[in-house]
RNA sequence: GGUCCCGUGGUGUAGCGGCCUAACAUGCGGCCCUGUCAAGGCCGAGAUCGCGGGUUCGAAUCCCGUCGGGACCGCCA
């Protein structure tokens, strides 16, 4: 071992130690005679002290080294003057004095300042990520991240999971998002997939008997990234046989908050029981179905005041089928010309026409909607809204889900511009009673809102003659604070509901069996029962460590346009590869 | 596929038509300094302003294109 303690771990009760400790030049502060360094690891930082007089060999070295070198240095324990403890520091009370120094490696001047946190351009900190990674902020992730992870494990270990591995070279999913392929070399013209997600294998587990799975999982989806969003990405995959849809709720809720209590302390749950929201109410009272429950500004139903309304915008949205909602934002009744501009900004690209306002002002009714909303109208706003002088009401008139989603979104912009929301408060909720299939306009067909595996309410079986749209399903989400963190359901385990499924989806009996013939199959051998569900990791880890973007708790990231730009992937395959791959390339 | 924002020494910013022979901070190099801890002081090196084209007497600054980065919409069962 280069060391016998870590840069982390000495206390004034090591005082009197000769110690060996190994780590990365933090910083170095020379007084012509006595030099101070901070050694650093991913434990912490100690002051090392070499003096000319007492060392001199030692203090030649130290005197030589640059931020980053590498250096193991042996020395004395020796407690600080105790008007000179550091309490920054949790070693602070210490230091070792340098009587041994050997340079195991030097370092050039790196681009970016290891021992301070400053704000670079994403692309530089990616580009030199390990030494990115060496920041107290990153390394603090890192290990949060773990013990994340570590929770998890010996939670599903202590509730009867077992881990399994599935494959990661698997087969391509028909629907869903779309698929990284990788071409076969022994197969020519043929391709696996690498998995979205372990499902088809994990139910095909619980035919196999193994009853309760899990797995810190890999997914992999090639679409456009996001703040939230990467192309592989990690899940807690869980699945469990004989179990219905609370058993399972109610696990994961466990799981997590013991998890929160262990983990990150500091963070307190908005609500336990965690509230549970028909996927209906979710999106009618807040616009979404991964609402942001650590505040209020409900959308309000406000179609009813204004059956009779003058105003042309409401009248024509109310004529044509559509309503009318709105929401309040307290104390904005004063906001300037620009500021509601830019909220109708917003408003417009999340799909309104327009944004009607109406600010309760001292003096009077103000507002784009002013002079066309009366004196009862607005009264009646204020009843239902529980608006109030000093408020501004915001409507959107237009069909329901339009209306939803503008106002959801405007919500959110709402909640960052006001701070309404607080970041140690984990609102997790669940969203259940989700629809079954969703109309594809595009493609003039069904699909599934969750997957085809999805468990339809067995009351809702007729409907699949008469109204899919009205069918809902036994698939259920996991929010917290404006995120969805986790989605599953019970599933499928009968061949013959299958079927109807993938028939209903537009699946020709061919296409049935040549992509799902394995598991219409596995159903027909006594399949049990069975649900799960899959958490994401990554976006709990990120909002445990309050970071804006999961980038930020994954060691090596891909950046927006998906490249790792520190090994600079992807990259051209050789001749030899593709050959060997059977692949052309054709240039567009 | 679309919308918006950004691109100036190693890093982060300022400059936004002539005062720029490009400023400041930090980092880097040197010197001084024996108790600092974001140490301090002095000196120094370091950018033809992402790239290409255009407008202009004159462009870091305006316009067009392009490349790179970020946020968002679409997409993400």
């Amino acid at each position: 071992m280069y060391r016998t303690h870590t840069c982390g771990e000495l206390r004034a009760a090591h005082a009197g130690q000769t110690v060996t400790l190994a780590g990365w030049v933090h910083n170095v502060r020379t007084f012509g005679g006595v030099i101070f360094l901070v050694l650093r690891d991913r434990y912490g930082i100690t002051q090392i002290v070499s003096n000319p007089e007492t060392f001199p060999d030692a203090h030649k070295v130290i005197a030589e080294a640059k931020a980053e070198w590498v250096l193991q240095v042996t020395g004395a324990v020796k407690m600080r003057p105790s008007d000179q403890f550091n309490p920054k520091m949790a070693t602070g009370e210490i230091e070792v004095e340098a009587q041994t120094v050997v340079v195991l490696n030097q370092s050039k001047a790196t681009p970016i300042v290891v021992s301070r946190d400053e704000d670079e351009n994403e692309d530089i900190r990616l580009r030199y990520r390990y030494l990115d990674l060496r920041r107290e902020r990153m390394t603090h992730n890192m290990v949060l991240r773990h013990k994340v992870v570590k929770f998890m494990r010996d939670y599903m270990d202590e509730h009867g999971f077992i881990e399994v591995e599935t494959p990661i070279l698997f087969k391509a999913t028909p629907e869903g998002a779309r698929d990284y392929l990788v071409p076969s070399r022994i197969h020519p013209g043929h391709f696996y997939a690498l998995p979205q997600s372990p499902q088809q294998l994990k139910q095909l587990l619980m035919v196999a008997g193994m009853d309760r799975y899990f797995q810190i999982a890999r997914c992999f989806r090639d679409e456009d990234l996001r703040g939230d969003r990467q192309p592989e990405f990690t899940q807690l995959d869980l699945e469990m046989s004989f179990v219905q849809r609370d058993d399972v709720l109610a696990l994961v809720e466990d799981l997590y908050t013991k998890m929160l209590a262990a983990v990150t302390p500091h963070k307190r749950l908005l609500a336990s029981p965690w509230p549970k929201l028909s996927y209906r109410e979710a999106v009618e009272r807040y616009g979404t179905d991964k609402p942001d429950l650590r505040f209020g500004m409900e959308l309000v139903d406000v179609s009813a005041v204004f059956a009779g309304s003058g105003f042309k915008v409401f009248q024509s949205a109310l004529e044509t089928g559509g309503v009318v909602k709105c929401i309040v934002a307290p104390g904005c009744a004063g906001f300037s010309r620009k500021d509601v501009d830019a909220l109708t900004e917003s408003a417009k690209g999340l799909g309104a026409k327009g944004l009607a306002t109406l600010a309760l002002t001292a003096e009077g009714l103000k507002g784009t909607a002013a002079k066309f909303v009366s004196e009862a109208e607005a009264e009646a706003v204020k009843a239902r809204s529980g608006a109030r002088e000093g408020d501004l009401i915001l409507f959107a008139a237009d069909e329901r889900a339009v209306v939803n989603k503008v106002l959801g979104g405007l919500r959110v912009i709402l909640r960052d511009k006001l701070g309404l929301a607080e970041k140690d408060v984990m609102a997790f909720a669940w969203v259940v009673d989700f629809p079954m299939f969703a109309w594809n306009e595009e493609e003039q067909k069904w699909d599934a809102e969750h997957h085809p595996f999805t468990m339809p309410k067995m009351d809702d079986l007729p409907k699949f003659e008469t109204n899919p749209a009205e069918i809902l399903s036994d698939a259920y989400d996991m929010v917290c604070n404006g995120y969805e963190m986790a989605s599953g359901s019970i599933r499928i385990h009968r061949s013959d509901i299958q079927r109807k499924v993938f028939q209903l989806l537009g699946l020709s009996e061919e296409e049935i069996e040549r992509k799902f013939g394995h598991m219409l199959e596995a159903f027909e051998f006594g399949a049990p029962p069975h649900g799960g569900m899959a958490p994401g990791i990554d976006r709990l880890v990120m909002l445990l460590a309050d970071e804006p973007n999961i980038r930020e708790v994954i060691a090596f990231p891909k950046n927006q346009a998906g490249r790792d730009v520190m090994a600079d992937a992807p990259a051209p395959a050789t001749e030899k590869q593709l050959k060997e791959l059977h692949i052309a390339i054709v240039e567009k």
